[in-house]
RNA sequence: GAGGGUGUAGCGAAGUUGGUUAUCGCGACGGCCUGUCACGCCGUAGAUCGCGGGUUCGAGUCCCGUCACUCUCGCCA
């Protein structure tokens, strides 16, 4: 099909333009057709731009408009024209001119669309999903896609600037369980054998170290066959990084400058020079969770010695079991009343991390105690009060339990105010490093210790006599970066060392002839001069939804599945055809509907 | 595997203690309109109230089951 290019696009033109003779392509976002003259909303990636056709317009362009419906795609030839004074849209960045068409056509047609393209579709997600490529047609959409291109663009110029190579690994890989479930894709030429999809090049990148190159990045799709949730999809984006002869402060240091960069380049957000840091203890001691949201404070205070002293049998019970009693404090609202109705909302919170129940007390004047659990605290009403950092109208929270589900639990009743409170800043980047990790967890349902990050994590050079002794005490050299309650980025110093890495293997119950068997090409390579190395991974689609102000990565992602795993626009996973299954020498056994 | 929420026209929503022909906005279709910019005005069509069963003289509404979507717990080295 012949047709007129576009010699500008919708979002350029400006007063300086007047006179001036353009053609655009675009879609039509709105037509107002007045009888006599039509008003066009042409749209674009780059923006919207008014084109009118008007009482002088040739017959043959009024035919052409008369016809056109929304999201029709067209090609308008006109003159710009600064708009008068009184006409100016100021809402617009092309508002100050328009178009007069002296020629137009339509390049195709488009049925009747299932919702609008705004900037904000209010269809349900389904229905967005189903059609994405018009949900990808709105302005938010397009703004994020294009922040995410901007973000992986300003990462790639910054690590390329300090010499960091981009290097590709395979995404067909040996299968090396452990961890998440893995994505498997039968071999045609193996009957009976697997690749699998990587969950991250984990083991590719360490040894790349063993090849001398030294920095490594790659923007690394990873795949793992688990539960979707709002951060989390079957497949993802990590920008995968590792380097060697560093340690942990240099890797920190070096992410710091790296999302300084990005920040900057991307949002005009100056970040500070470098994040808090806190210990893995700390941080769940204090706000209850390994991945605390720095943007409020609402720091969970520990109480025992005051539960201790008080009449609450409940309280006293739980710390001779050895539990703990933890509080964190409600600031007065004028937005939220704190209702039985509330209070019971904020022990489900509670609950669904394993608190029995949640005790309460408000704050009246002059530091009296009213209501829930005060009664128990006679005598302990200003001590209470002055440790808490209460005031009148404040409610205190409590929960005591053992020392992990206590903070858990409260560290969701911490959240949950946050957000009811509207304690929290929506323009603010609070990151904050986690570090001192254990590195080791014990498995209750399979009764061994495992590996509480991945089993290439270096523990701490003071436990590396006593590793096996008391597994649980051990701190690795890990580290995660946290942004605003999110994980965003997850690495380590790595283990180098063939023997120590076998040490590790065995406390997570993996004897030696199956680590050569699992991880022996790893063990290979660590045998020929492996350097010190160490990394980490932060997860793009996390880091542009924060940046982006939403709370689930389908919105920074174009073609994301939903929480079946099924992506609505293709219809994905499907069957396939009997012979596809024969080249694979797979048999299909079906699910027992009974079992 | 478990829990919460949602499901009414193409899209988004309302629908009272169960009661006549299920309402509104957007969109679609037809008409009018020369300065709008979420244009306006008049009219028309469009619904298996997710699906199945039950209670009832009568169910969008109550009960049971089921499906889908969504958020969360488990899971995610």
């Amino acid at each position: 099909m012949e047709y007129k290019q576009r010699t500008v696009t919708c979002g350029q033109l400006r007063k300086s333009d007047d006179g001036k003779p353009v053609v655009l392509n675009g879609w039509v976002h709105r037509d107002r057709n007045h009888g006599g003259i039509h008003f066009i909303n042409l749209r674009d990636r780059y923006g919207i731009t008014q084109v009118v056709v008007g009482e002088n317009a040739p017959k043959d362009v009024v035919d052409v408009a008369d016809q056109l419906h929304m999201e029709y795609c067209i090609a308008v030839e006109g003159i710009v024209h600064a708009r008068p004074d009184s006409m100016v849209n100021p809402d617009m960045p092309t508002g100050e001119i328009e178009v007069e068409v002296v020629g137009m056509q339509i390049l195709s047609t488009c049925e009747p669309v299932p919702f609008l393209i705004d900037e904000d579709s209010d269809a349900k997600e389904e229905t967005r999903l189903r059609y994405r490529y018009l949900d990808l047609r709105s302005g938010n959409m397009q703004k994020r896609i294009k922040l995410r291109h901007d973000f992986v663009r300003a990462i790639r110029e910054f690590l390329s600037e300090r010499d960091f190579y981009e290097i590709e690994t395979p995404t067909l890989i040996r299968s090396t369980p452990e961890g998440a479930r893995d994505f498997l894709v039968p071999s045609r030429i193996y009957p009976g054998k697997f690749y699998a999809l990587p969950q991250s090049p984990q083991l590719l990148k360490q040894i790349l170290m063993v090849s001398g190159f030294d920095k490594y990045f790659q923007i690394a799709r990873c795949y793992r066959d688990e539960d979707a949730r709002g951060d989390r999809q079957l497949e993802f984006t990590q920008l995968d990084m590792e380097m060697s002869f560093v340690k942990r402060d240099d890797v920190l240091l070096v992410m710091e400058q790296l999302f300084g960069h990005v920040f900057k380049k991307t949002m005009d957000v100056q970040l500070p020079e470098h994040f808090t840091r806190l210990s893995w203890h700390d941080a769940m001691n204090t706000y209850g969770v390994d991945k605390p949201d720095l943007r409020y404070d609402l720091p969970l205070v520990d109480v025992d010695d005051l539960a201790r002293e008080s009449s609450f049998a409940t309280f006293k019970s739980v710390l001779e079991a050895g539990g703990c009693v933890k509080a964190v404090k409600a600031p007065a609202s004028t937005s939220v009343a704190f209702s039985r109705k509330y209070i019971s909302e904020l022990e489900d919170a509670a609950k669904i991390y394993g608190a029995k129940g949640l005790a309460w007390i408000k704050v009246g004047t002059d530091s009296a105690l009213e209501g829930g659990v005060s009664k128990f605290f006679g005598g302990l009403e200003a001590s209470l009060v002055e440790r808490m950092g209460a005031k009148e109208g404040d409610m205190i929270l409590f929960v005591a339990d053992q020392w992990k589900k206590t903070c858990n639990s409260l560290g969701a009743v911490r959240i949950k105010l946050a957000k009811d409170l509207a304690l929290i800043d929506p323009k603010a980047f609070a990151f904050c490093w986690i570090i001192d990790f254990p590195l080791f967890e014990f498995n209750e349902d399979r009764g061994h210790w495992e590996a509480a990050h991945h089993m290439f994590s270096m523990p701490q050079a003071q436990y590396l006599d006593t590793l096996e002794d008391d597994p649980g005490s051990v701190k690795g050299d890990l580290y995660d970066l946290v942004l605003n309650g999110y994980e965003v980025a997850s690495g380590s110093i790595r283990i180098h060392d063939v023997e120590l890495q076998k040490r590790i293997f065995r406390i997570c119950n993996i004897p030696d002839d199956e680590a050569e068997e699992r991880f022996g090409f790893l063990l290979n390579a660590f045998r020929y001069g492996p350097p010190p190395h160490g990394g980490i991974a932060p997860g793009i689609d996390r880091m542009v939804m924060i940046m982006a102000g939403q709370t689930s990565i389908k919105e920074v992602i174009a073609f994301p599945k939903n929480t079946a795993a099924i992506s609505p626009m293709d219809d994905s996973p499907s069957y396939v055809d009997q012979n596809q299954l024969d080249d694979l020498h797979l048999i299909i056994k079906q699910p027992d509907k009974n079992a």
